[in-house]
DNA sequence: TATTGTTATACTCTATAACTATA
DNA sequence: TATAGTTATAGAGTATAACAATA
């Protein structure tokens, strides 16, 4: 079976088991995605955030909404330029990425139970240098 | 970034991939890999597809119902049990299987291009594994 | 009564385009 | 005039439930 097929359905299991585990807490894994790249990456413009997470722009404003109307995150406005929104975790959205970061590291254990920790180590190489690559390639194209 | 989000971005970007390649023969990467599976395991029921794919029974309905309007797929009724259909792909089914391994090698020489063959090795056997466990849980779960 | 496959339909997700406000 | 973000809406994708045919 081709690669590129084994990644998209590899994709599909990790969507899977992202929604269940996630279902709980009300979050869908795009939130979670999101959610992980404010943690990590800090505070930055929506359209920062749309070029990182490759998403249409109306989907990142509803998931905002969403993660907004929750509490876990907050727009200001960028006083050096009025027509950005400067997206962050609040101290809520904070403390939610620990219970969130334990159910994703769950996820990750019963998505990967039986590969190996230098397996593991090859594959976020190989999962980020493709996901990079998609990204430059999308850039050139359009931008 | 956890493993099980990369995974998701990856097969995201795999499936972008697909879309764009495949969308002038007008197949979307499901057919792709709803004719791979076909291909590779030979003629089988509609319920061992929604086994191997993990797909709901009408979207396999559907999928079914395109590559059968095409002619790149046959239903015919099992003489053993006639509330099944035996699927498989046409003579002419399987000669578009050739352009299409084409083309998606293509996808994945764009979606892995700089990845060793050594890596890629190990990246294929890791999927497997993933998606080998994400159905087995799933059966567990719910059979 | 259970199973295979199908249909009809509702639901969710995503993409398109028009709009507001700032620059 | 162009850009950041938003909204409304249409379109694609997916899931649910009722159904016909066969076992």
């Amino acid at each position: 079976m081709p690669l590129a097929i084994l990644l998209l359905e590899g994709g599909q299991a990790a969507q899977d088991n992202l929604r269940d585990t996630l279902k709980a807490t009300g979050l869908k894994p795009r939130h979670g995605q999101l959610l992980m790249r404010l943690s990590q990456g800090g505070a930055t413009s929506q359209q920062d955030l749309l070029e990182e997470l490759d998403l249409d722009p109306s989907v990142l404003v509803g998931l905002l909404n969403d993660l907004e109307a929750e509490g876990l995150v907050e727009r200001v406005r960028d006083p050096a330029d009025r027509r950005r929104h400067i997206v962050a975790l609040s101290d809520k959205g904070a403390k939610a990425m620990q219970e969130l970061q334990g159910q994703i590291a769950d996820v990750e254990a019963r998505l990967f139970a039986g590969i190996s920790p230098d397996v593991r180590d090859v594959l976020r190489r190989a999962l980020h240098s493709v996901c990079t690559g998609h990204r430059a390639a999308k850039d050139n194209h359009c931008g």
